[in-house]
DNA sequence: CAGTGGTCTAGACCACTCG
DNA sequence: GAGTGGTCTAGACCACTGA
């Protein structure tokens, strides 16, 4: 098709005419300069669904710079899901259905942002003797104290979720006027946790009379649950929370990757 | 502490005495081979949670392979998650806590065991137009032709599952027999299709009259929902899926892993 | 066949952490 | 200061794809 043979030029020209600017100055790594141009192309629609990024050899040459890096650049878009590369094909840019969803919801999206809600109040925020349910997830020793973190959740004047967590008291304070401005993540951070990963369970379940009161919802109504255990990357447990959403206002959007 | 010294020779010697065998005849690639081999000897305690790797330098050295080979390798365990590097320190295996977690839940094994469940009974598999609701999930003209499938799934002789899907019926053939036995997402490969991403969402709310006989729950009884469009790596939509699962015998588990 | 990404090498310098 | 991972270079050969 002569319509193919358009297109295949489009994109050499739209990658061509690409302003790409290195500062070798910089402390951020070429690669992540690089590769963060390249995103906000693929965003801006600089560079068009379906497009080929023309080989990596000549981008290297182009950009003055080693073809490991120019791939280094590549592959961390590729493991976004923005980019697909085809042996004996190229580089071609994601289609823009697959990367509107991606971009809608990150897979780590409700991790960072969890906490971040504009409206949270603190119902408790205390010391425990740790029970043998939190004892396990958190991996301590039964009866160690353990902050015990009670929050309400709501938008728009609207209560969402009743959230509950557990955290090792020695890991760090909890003001609870910090707390409800910042979150708890960004405090855990702030004192130097760096997160590595969590394990979430999500069902659901009807509301008891009280959840119901709590939440604002007739007793019966579905309610979505959520457990979570966070670790550091160290492999300590740094947080264990049961949440419980209102089905009716709340629903857990993810994105799965496929590795090949 | 002195048990801290203890460990760390222990780590040295764990890693040392790991017997990895490169094959440079293999088509496999020596990266994936050490990544395999290094994989397996966490997975069986050869090293142990918390061990230090030993740097890649000397490591490169004693295998005969160049750093960037070992760093591939290695970079491939800290994507999933087994192992953590810190500069200036070193390469850590994960705690077994975290590590367990990541057993018990890849990310993808949704994905992958869909259809592998071993008793899915087909209710419906039959073409259809598509509904305004199913053309825009999958990006096709209203009216087109869809394969719409509907199927029972069901553990230990109790279902579980009431899984509707629907997929451009130009894209495979679906043998009810093969589907049954093989599973979807299988016979989607087999036909050549490669999944890239897809986009899910989960929520719950109560069943209803209907879904309360097909699944034998009372009506009113919580229900987990999952939507789901998936994506092949062209980036069309390959399949729309509406799920309802019995909460009392159902829950999603995933982890997540947090980028640096 | 020519062109592409996939793999691999053998070096180099830097930033960071620790003692 | 010594040791670590993080980045980068300039090449090389291979497997796969398409025409």
């Amino acid at each position: 098709m002569a319509e193919t043979e358009t297109v295949r030029q489009a994109n050499a020209a739209a990658f061509d005419s690409l302003e790409v600017a290195l500062d070798r100055g910089s402390p951020i790594p070429l690669y992540y300069q690089l590769a963060q141009q390249l995103e906000s192309a693929i965003e801006h629609g600089a560079l068009a669904p379906g497009n080929l990024l023309g080989n990596e050899v000549d981008i290297a040459a182009r950009l003055g710079l080693s073809r490991p890096t120019v791939r280094q650049a590549i592959q961390s878009l590729v493991d976004k899901g923005l980019l697909v590369r085809r042996r004996g094909i190229g580089t071609q840019v994601v289609h823009s259905q697959v990367r509107r969803s991606l971009e809608l919801s990150s897979l780590y999206d409700d991790l960072a942002a969890a906490g971040q809600s504009p409206a949270t109040r603190v119902l408790r925020n205390e010391i425990q003797s740790a029970s043998p349910e939190v004892a396990a997830a958190l991996g301590i020793p039964e009866g160690r104290d353990v902050i015990v973190l009670e929050r309400l959740r709501s938008t728009h004047g609207e209560s969402v979720a009743h959230l509950t967590n557990y955290l090792p008291a020695t890991l760090l304070d909890l003001d609870t006027e910090r707390l409800e401005a910042t979150g708890l993540y960004r405090m855990m951070r702030a004192a130097g946790i760096t997160l590595h990963s969590a394990r979430q369970t999500v069902g659901a379940r009807c509301a008891t009379a009280d959840e119901g009161t709590l939440l604002d919802e007739p007793e019966g109504a579905a309610l979505l649950t959520m457990c979570r255990t966070a670790y550091d990357d160290t492999g300590r447990a740094v947080e264990y929370g049961t949440h419980v959403y209102r089905a009716a206002r709340y629903t857990f959007d993810f994105q799965l990757l496929v590795r090949p």
